[in-house]
RNA sequence: GGCCCCAUAGCUCAACUGAAUAGAGCAUUUGACUACGGAUCAAAAGGUUACAGGUUUGAAUCCUGUUGGGGUCACCA
């Protein structure tokens, strides 16, 4: 069956041509949902058509309305409202809109379009814990992830861990002098933040021999570039690119920490990855396409032997690409890897989930690409997302307010426990039962608050206000679904299961119902539309309003005790699949949705 | 300073490609369980969409300027 606002569209042409004639049928027919406080399903806006019609608004309306209703027998009436022609469906209709939805087990998710995607996303540093600033990340990676896969592309889901430079010496260094042979065992820390802790250590350290220096006298710019450790942390870092055993075993043991660490909030979050990078086996990728670059005369040499691109024609500036000791930069990498991406996996497109303060770096990089002669240069896409904020600003690990990944999951699971417990309804529920649905509420609010935010965006997140479980929040509707499944499970109780010949019955659907099947019908588009975007944003306020959407129908309008056979088995019906959507929304999102809660 | 992004109710967020009276939630005030689950529902109040112009039948949305905020301009990643 045609959705409703393809076959108003079809046929509103075919009365503008009939009335208006001309082979000059205007393609600015405009239809929308029709809003709430008017009658009817299906909009369509005359203004445009005005020119051709030569009459009024309404007019045109009432010409087209009337059309409409002689010759289309899935329309039932119209209204006009100033310039707006709201057209109403029939109830049989929407029956048969609703008999399709249910009857397909995989309805809002699309046919394979055979394209493959890779997303990377997380991309974290190994000197130090995962904050709230990454969780945005990789809630956003994961669920954009899905989102496309629900658009029918093959996805690949990759991770590109930066585990070397001179910030992971910094945390070796400062474990070698402090530690102690301190270890994630002997500490009971999580070895991500233990590690962290030695970069912390390493910071006071450094501050303290810079504040000496300058007490001695020294320039303050000059005792930041002469403190001992930091000349230590470099010559470390040399003794690494050297393959140096010590450097290299004690290097091998400190990530394998954070690894750990990582693994495990990866696993609270529900997010794995189909690959795994690490920038220590591809950080020299991209320097044949230095030399590519210089044979076809896009980069220059300097007489230092750096090489820069000057993009200063396109309006930006001069990009360095090779230091002039050879060794290769950020954006060599990237070029680099892209390369060995596209190639290795035959991509039809790339996408980068990565903060909006690389903007740039991302502008140049899918420049330079283009300019290297790479066909798939405009396949790549930044997903720039908007940074998290406090109250007071940017999260500043100086300034101790940044809000850890960790401490933050434990939280919102605790928070989900008191009010659990403060309700009461788990009391026949056994121990490990409760304490995963505590979890999966508690992860459901942060997930929902976070994902619910457009991705471009910067949001703000207050620390002191804990996230709430009531109103637009991930709980609300996991709520809503526990309340459907509780009808459900009841139903069954009685007998009643809806099924293939739940829709067989004389029952007409009432205009409420008319509404959600309306809303059901929906989540194709919606699916689509976030993913084009690729803003899964778009799918959280959806399964929001639809959720709402059933609490209020369910308000005031009796199920388990509706008298009528098929009225009763058409409502169990529709709620089955109000439900079964909800599930299918939200786990885009990677939100669970409990049986009860 | 150059370039980029942002500004919507007290607060957090919506508003498809320009369309009807700019919508939700939180907070505030009020009402609804002898009811299929009150983590719910109903209602009140809350707006010159930062400001000033312009384009359009129609502007939160497009253009110009102003103000305020953020980002970025490394031989860091």
């Amino acid at each position: 069956m045609t959705n409703p606002d393809e076959l108003l569209t079809a046929k509103a042409a075919e009365a503008v041509k009939a009335l208006y004639g001309g082979g000059a049928v205007s393609p600015s027919l405009q239809v929308q949902v029709t809003r709430k406080e008017f009658e009817g399903d299906y909009t369509l806006v005359t203004f445009p058509l005005l020119k051709m019609s030569g009459a009024s608004p309404e007019n045109t309306g009432k010409a087209i309305g009337d059309w409409l209703v002689a010759n289309c027998p899935e329309i039932s009436g119209y209204n006009v409202v100033k310039g707006f022609l709201n057209v109403s469906f029939s109830p049989a209709y929407w029956k048969g809109v609703f008999s399709e939805i249910a009857s397909n087990p995989d309805f809002g998710i699309h046919a394979p379009t055979g394209k493959t995607i890779m997303v990377e996303f997380s991309s974290p540093n190994t000197n130090k814990p995962l904050h709230l600033g990454h969780i945005r990340n990789n809630l956003l990676g994961w669920s954009v992830s899905k989102l496309l896969e629900a658009n029918g592309h093959r996805v690949l889901k990759v991770n590109l861990v930066n585990d070397r430079g001179i910030h992971i010496c910094k945390s070796m260094l400062a474990w070698l002098k402090k530690g102690n042979g301190e270890t994630p065992e002997s500490s009971g820390k999580k070895g991500d933040h233990l590690v962290g802790d030695y970069y912390v250590a390493f910071n006071d350290m450094y501050k303290a021999e810079v504040e000496a220096l300058t007490a001695e006298g020294m320039p303050k710019e000059e005792a930041e570039k002469n403190a001992p450790s930091l000349k230590e942390a470099q010559d470390m870092l040399l003794r690494w690119e050297k393959g140096d055993k010590e450097v290299v075993d004690l290097w091998k043991m400190m990530n394998g920490w954070v690894y750990e660490g990582f693994d495990k909030t990866y696993c609270d979050l529900g997010i794995s990855f189909d690959r795994t990078y690490y920038e220590s086996q591809t950080y020299l990728f991209g320097k044949a396409l230095v030399q590519k670059g210089l044979d076809m005369g896009i980069f220059e040499k300097e007489a230092d032997g750096s090489v820069w691109c000057d993009l200063t024609a396109d309006g930006l500036d001069r990009k360095l690409l090779l230091r002039g000791d050879g060794t290769s930069v950020y954006m060599t990498q990237d070029l680099g890897t892209a390369e060995q991406r596209f190639e290795e996996y035959n991509l039809d497109e790339h996408i980068y989930v990565v903060g909006n303060e690389q903007n740039y770096h991302f502008q140049v990089l899918k420049l330079i690409l283009g300019k290297l002669g790479f066909s798939w240069a405009d396949n790549i896409y930044h997903l720039s997302y908007g940074m998290v904020e406090l109250p007071q600003g940017k999260m500043k690990s100086r300034e101790g307010t940044v809000v850890d990944a960790d401490d933050l999951i434990q939280n919102m699971y605790e928070t989900a426990k008191e009010t659990s417990m403060e309700l009461g309804k788990l009391d026949d529920m056994d121990g490990k039962e409760r304490e995963d649905l505590f979890r999966m509420i508690g992860l459901g609010a942060l997930k929902y608050f976070i994902i619910k935010v457009d991705p471009k965006k910067t949001m703000l997140f207050n620390p002191a206000e804990s996230i709430d479980f009531n109103g637009n929040t991930g709980p609300f509707i996991q709520y809503t679904h526990a309340r459907i499944r509780s009808i459900l499970r009841k139903a069954a109780a009685m007998g009643l299961a809806p099924g293939s010949d739940s829709l067989s019955g004389e029952a007409e659907l009432s205009a409420k119902e008319i509404r959600m099947v309306k809303m059901l019908n929906q989540f194709p588009t919606k699916i689509a539309e976030g993913g084009a975007a690729f803003s899964p944003a778009v799918i959280a306020n959806y399964a929001y309003d639809l959720a709402k959407e059933f609490n209020q129908y369910y308000h005031d309008t009796p199920i388990l005790r509706e008298e009528n056979q098929d009225v009763l088995l058409c409502r169990l019906a529709l709620v089955d699949n109000v439900a079964a959507v909800l599930r299918r929304a939200m786990g885009i999102l990677g939100i669970s949705l409990p049986e009860r809660m």
